[in-house]
DNA sequence: CAGCTTCAAGTCAGTCGCTGTCATCACTAC
DNA sequence: GTAGTGATGACAGCGACTGACTTGAAGCTG
């Protein structure tokens, strides 16, 4: 007989969520959320760093596809071209399939101040990785910055739409029409003149 | 004689970002930090919701400025353009003799992940009311939350840089030049064909 | 197979962030 | 002078998180 069933961190993850979502997060201890897969706090907190990191597990994945996106992109893209293939890459983490699940998560997270902030914390972090990697195709300091930032900007402009009870297209598309839209934008002020005022 | 000294806050904050400099965030206790003023642990936490918020005792008055220069802004302007006024006025918030404060404190919070992560959510909220104030403006929904995102993250980037030990330009200068080439940097993408690939 | 090692998990005690509740007391208004 | 008012103190308590030590099944070794 086992001592203990495998894939600790997977069940109580799981197990975080569902009673997140029910009783609500500060409702919900440490404790209950390991109790109810049969192991104790003390276990839980050798697996996630803190209570609001259980919401988070896996996001490194997420990092992942994104830099695979990177890495696609071809050898003479400009930093928004790379970017834009990020995105694409990025996206395809989220499959239509998964709408239902991000959807329960996102309003777990939605409800918590201290859930956004850490989630801004993630995605803030995600742009430092990307900045990170443009830098490594001899995308100079600022330009990487900047692209990496607004790059994760419309990603999160566009998950929060993909969400949306009404939304049909897939999240790589929103996020092409997004950052098409950010380019519109910023074209617009180019072209108008030097400085406002 | 009165019972208790005015300014329990301003002084709750200048005790903690000294101690905060000194001996470390983590290493420093709710309760030194309100002894060190004559004062309590719970009266600590009647000024201050949490214990890094009083790193940021005073933030609103930054979103003040940024919402001020909105409303400078011509009414013609275009979306980017009224970012670009909300910059100047924000960074007026920073005065050059004020760098060496906002270093001591920046190396404070640059040293703690939980300070960062507060230190990103007060960006983001400030993006959203600078988007709230846009759409007030009559832009529309994802010009508006684009266009601030844009210039909040600017003006992070930009304030790093104000920060920087050799650097001597103010910090709307700074930011300006940064505004600029996030426009050269999407105009570069836009010119250059539809999307990449 | 006995003995040793490993390692995820348990136990326990303790610190600290943070909250609710009630008392205090200078000051103010009537 | 009597009744608020408002900032603070005192105190008890919960829950997040940590450090130090123990436990026991599984694997390895001879």
């Amino acid at each position: 007989m086992v001592r203990w069933e495998p894939g600790a961190a997977e069940r109580l993850q799981k197990a975080a969520l569902e009673l997140f979502a029910t009783r609500g997060f500060e409702q919900t201890t440490a404790t209950e959320i390991a109790q109810s897969v049969g192991l104790t706090e003390r276990t839980f907190f050798r697996h996630f760093s803190d209570k609001r990191e259980v919401l988070f597990y896996g996001q490194h994945l997420l990092v992942q596809a994104f830099l695979a996106g990177v890495d696609t992109a071809p050898p003479g893209a400009s930093p928004i071209e790379i970017v834009a293939s990020a995105l694409r890459s990025g996206a395809s983490f989220f499959p239509d399939e998964r709408r239902p699940y991000s959807r329960t998560r996102q309003s777990v997270i939605d409800q918590n101040p201290a859930l956004k902030e850490r989630e801004r914390h993630k995605l803030a972090g995600l742009a430092t990785t990307l900045a990170d990697a443009l830098r490594a195709r001899g995308v100079d300091e600022l330009a990487a910055t900047l692209a990496a930032q607004a790059g994760v900007t419309v990603f999160g402009i566009a998950f929060a739409q993909w969400i949306r009870e009404d939304e049909q297209r897939s999240l790589a598309d929103i996020a092409a029409e997004v950052l098409r839209e950010l380019l519109t934008l910023t074209a617009r002020a180019t072209a108008s003149g030097r400085g406002p005022q």
